[in-house]
RNA sequence: GGUGGGGUAGCUCAGUUGGUUAGAGCAUCGGAUUCAUAACCCGAAGGUCGGCAGUUCAAAUCUGCUCCCCACUACCA
């Protein structure tokens, strides 16, 4: 039942290094990524397994800022814990490397500079935020101004945090450094693209026709959503001082954009896992497969591969098999927000459980549509299916060898074995079969779920076999010496066959449970000869364990998970969320003062009291509503974006407060006269501003 | 608003090119059993397949409209 061999390059999804790992990490990339390769290396394939943290990039250097540290020293950090977490919940990398590291920047250089010595980019000049006192461009997050729509004065260049609008710097107010504080200037600076749309016709071929029946549809349906909206040139550059340097002489202050880099990663990670590196990245004949979640499509599909093609002397991925989101107890999973099982805690929570959650998160894995993850199904399938069926296998099958067999693994009795011996075979054939079409489809859960069946196979073995019945202790039931005789041989055949059989689970459970294939060879007393017996073709040997070898004492795989520990668990998740909501309103983002401002450029402000007479939706827009509104003199149209908050109805007649000498702007077509004065509450929804008692419409604010 | 994915039993999910009575695991209930972590094994109950209309001898499956969830994206003065 020998395989072709084959050579596989399996990439897992690089990790940001801005805080540790959770469960949906897990879930949805690193273990799909680490069963798949560990499935093709005991096939007997040729696997290197890559991944590495992602370390470039604004996010980190603003997590630097704020702990007052360097952008290297949180890299360093989190590589660490995250490099940790992984290794002891047995993600079988060959290599886990980091975007910093010296190979990485040479091999991302190299790879910018091959793509700019063939004319492939595109160099344009734009005008873009400058702090002149630092001397440097800045990334949209660097740049802080007050939010248009809400007013907030810490609103980000790219995103109001107080009332979630994603943001241009352009649209801010007074935009200004947040490392010098100072008001920022335009200044043209230049910038390399990748022509995307240059590829479209390359893209069509290789993904909408080539790929049409072998890729997931989720992968699939984002893949063509994006090529047929029509792709734009993309910066592959940026100013900023943290990552790798952009490698020509007149980029002084630019780095490659971690979008380029970090997929770099996965070569480079290669190159320091062995000399030979090419064979994985430049033979035909290797696979290049790689997992990720969902937000990552678009880069691994389109981006990459483009990026591969214009090079030209690297493979194409052959599969992209992206998972969905994992949720946690109902509600996405958030660092900031710290709503997540990290994986830190729970090795320290569950200590020697890796396996569990290997399970329940590969069971329970959103290959097809975000899943929720919640600690009672975790509880319950720990407790009914790895306790109850798996473990329980295993415990059966070591008492009664105990028992019965000296703890001896039992002689075997051909000539008394019947159709129950011959189907328990035939049927561990068939499970493996359904686990290869599985696997070779990225189908993991159905392929678990195969394993679990195997285990149930044997629990119905016992239980039909009855061998209890044919032994009391060392005394064998019957009347006659013969029968005796015959009661020995069939319970040293079932036997026989249940401990083949745990030692088949052993090779069916490894890519999944590696920890406790291992447990299981363990008592088997094979440990030194595991790895050589944790191979695919021994699936259905039924002479896996020599006859006569011993057995270890009775030692439990897996342990009820009690509804105390549930309890506590699920107690620690309604801390970190009242622990949010008390941090929010405690300390309600509340805005600086402004700077101090004359009598005349208050005066200069015309707000007056109006009453909303109508208002209606606007098309084509989820947040605004058009609203009308009587502010005395007239009737003036307002746009204004509070529809996620109100309805055209109930904001009728509402009186608010209007700023009326705003110079007039379009949206959707509709020109805006004004701006409606909105506080937000507590909650965070906008409120009207308006006086205690009706005034009359066109009432100055003074 | 646009695009993509999803909506099937209490829960988590399968349902191949339209074809008998829509499947599995868990949970529930009943039976049998006691080697085993009250576990295993056998069986039952449980579904207008998100909704409406259409095509067809026949629709979970194909078409149109519509509602809900997720992602990307537009709108935010």
């Amino acid at each position: 039942m020998s395989v072709e061999k084959q050579r596989y390059l399996i990439t897992a999804a690089l990790p940001y290094a801005n805080g540790p790992i959770h469960i949906g990490h897990l879930a949805g990339c690193h273990l799909p990524a680490d069963i798949y390769a560990r499935f093709r290396r005991m096939q007997g394939h040729e696997v290197a397994f890559i991944c590495g943290t992602d370390e470039h990039g604004v996010p980190i250097t603003i997590a630097a800022r704020k702990e007052h540290t360097t952008p290297q020293a949180v890299a360093d950090k989190y590589h660490e814990i995250i490099d940790k977490a992984l290794y002891q919940f047995g993600i079988s990398f060959d290599n886990f490397s980091r975007t910093t590291s010296e190979v990485h920047k040479q091999t991302a250089s190299e790879f910018f500079t091959n793509l700019y010595d063939k004319g492939l980019f595109i160099e344009k000049e734009e005008e873009q935020f400058y702090d002149a006192e630092q001397n440097m461009f800045l990334a949209d997050r660097y740049i802080m101004g007050t939010c248009p729509k809400c007013g907030n004065e810490r609103a980000y260049g790219d995103q109001c945090e107080k009332c979630g609008s994603t943001l241009n710097p352009r649209d801010l107010i007074n935009p200004r450094s947040t490392i010098s504080d100072k008001p920022l200037v335009l200044k043209k600076t230049k910038h390399w693209y990748i022509p995307l749309n240059e590829y479209e016709p390359w893209l069509k071929e290789w993904i909408l026709e080539g790929h049409k029946k072998d890729w997931k549809t989720n992968v699939y349906g984002q893949c063509k959503s994006w090529i047929d909206a029509g792709l734009q040139p993309r910066a592959v550059t940026r100013d900023l001082n943290w990552g790798v340097p952009v490698p020509l002489p007149d980029a002084e202050g630019k780095v490659l954009y971690v979008w380029f880099d970090a997929p770099i990663g996965y070569i480079s990670a290669t190159k320091e896992l062995t000399p030979d590196w090419k064979k994985f990245w430049c033979d035909e004949k290797t696979h290049l497969v790689h997992f990720l979640g969902k937000d990552n499509i678009v880069f691994h599909c389109i981006i990459f591969p483009t990026m591969l093609k214009m090079h030209g002397d690297f493979i194409l991925p052959e599969n992209v098999p992206a998972n969905e989101f994992l949720n946690l107890e109902g509600d996405k999973i958030s660092t900031s927000r710290n709503w997540a099982v990290w994986l830190h805690e729970y090795l320290l929570e569950f200590p020697e459980q890796q396996d569990v959650l290997r399970y329940v998160l590969a069971a329970n894995a959103p290959e097809t549509k975000d899943n929720d993850f919640t600690w009672k199904d975790f509880q319950d399938r720990t407790n009914s299916e790895l306790v109850a069926i798996l473990g329980n296998f295993f415990n059966r099958t070591i008492v009664l060898t105990q028992k019965f067999c000296g703890s001896k693994v039992p002689k075997r009795h051909p000539e008394l074995e019947t159709e129950k011996e011959k189907n328990l075979w035939l049927e561990l054939d068939q499970i493996r079969v359904k686990i290869e079409e599985a696997m070779s489809q990225y189908r993991l859960r159905e392929a678990l779920s195969e394993v679990m069946n195997a285990a149930r196979l044997g629990n119905k073995y016992l239980t039909e076999l009855e061998p209890w019945k044919k032994a009391k202790g060392d005394v064998y039931v019957g009347e006659t010496d013969f029968e005796q005789l015959q009661n020995k041989y069939l319970v040293e055949n079932c036997l026989h066959n249940c401990v083949q059989l745990s030692a088949n689970l052993a090779i069916l459970m490894y890519p999944f449970m590696p920890f406790t294939a291992k447990k299981i060879l363990l008592h088997f007393n094979i440990d030194k000869r595991a790895n050589e017996l944790l191979k695919w073709e021994h699936l259905g040997r039924t002479d896996l364990l020599k006859i006569g070898y011993t057995i270890h004492n009775p030692v439990l795989l897996f342990r009820k998970i009690e509804d105390e520990e549930i309890a506590k668990q699920l107690e620690k998740l309604q801390v970190s969320k009242a622990a949010m909501q008390a941090a929010q309103v405690a300390t309600p983002s509340i805005a600086p003062i402004k700077a101090e401002i004359s009598f005349d450029q208050f005066s200069q402000l015309d707000r007056r009291i109006g009453t909303i007479t109508a208002a209606q939706k606007v098309a084509k827009a989820d947040k605004l509503l058009q609203l009308t509104v009587d502010i005395g003199l007239e009737q003036r149209t307002i746009v204004s974006g509070i529809a996620l908050h109100y309805t055209a109805e109930e904001v009728i007649g509402k009186q608010v407060t209007v700023l009326c000498n705003l110079a007039p702007r379009k949206m959707k077509g509709i020109e805006s006269q004004g701006m409606i004065l909105m506080a937000d509450d507590a909650n965070g929804k906008p409120q009207f501003i308006s006086a205690n008692k009706l005034v009359s419409n066109g009432q100055a604010i003074s």
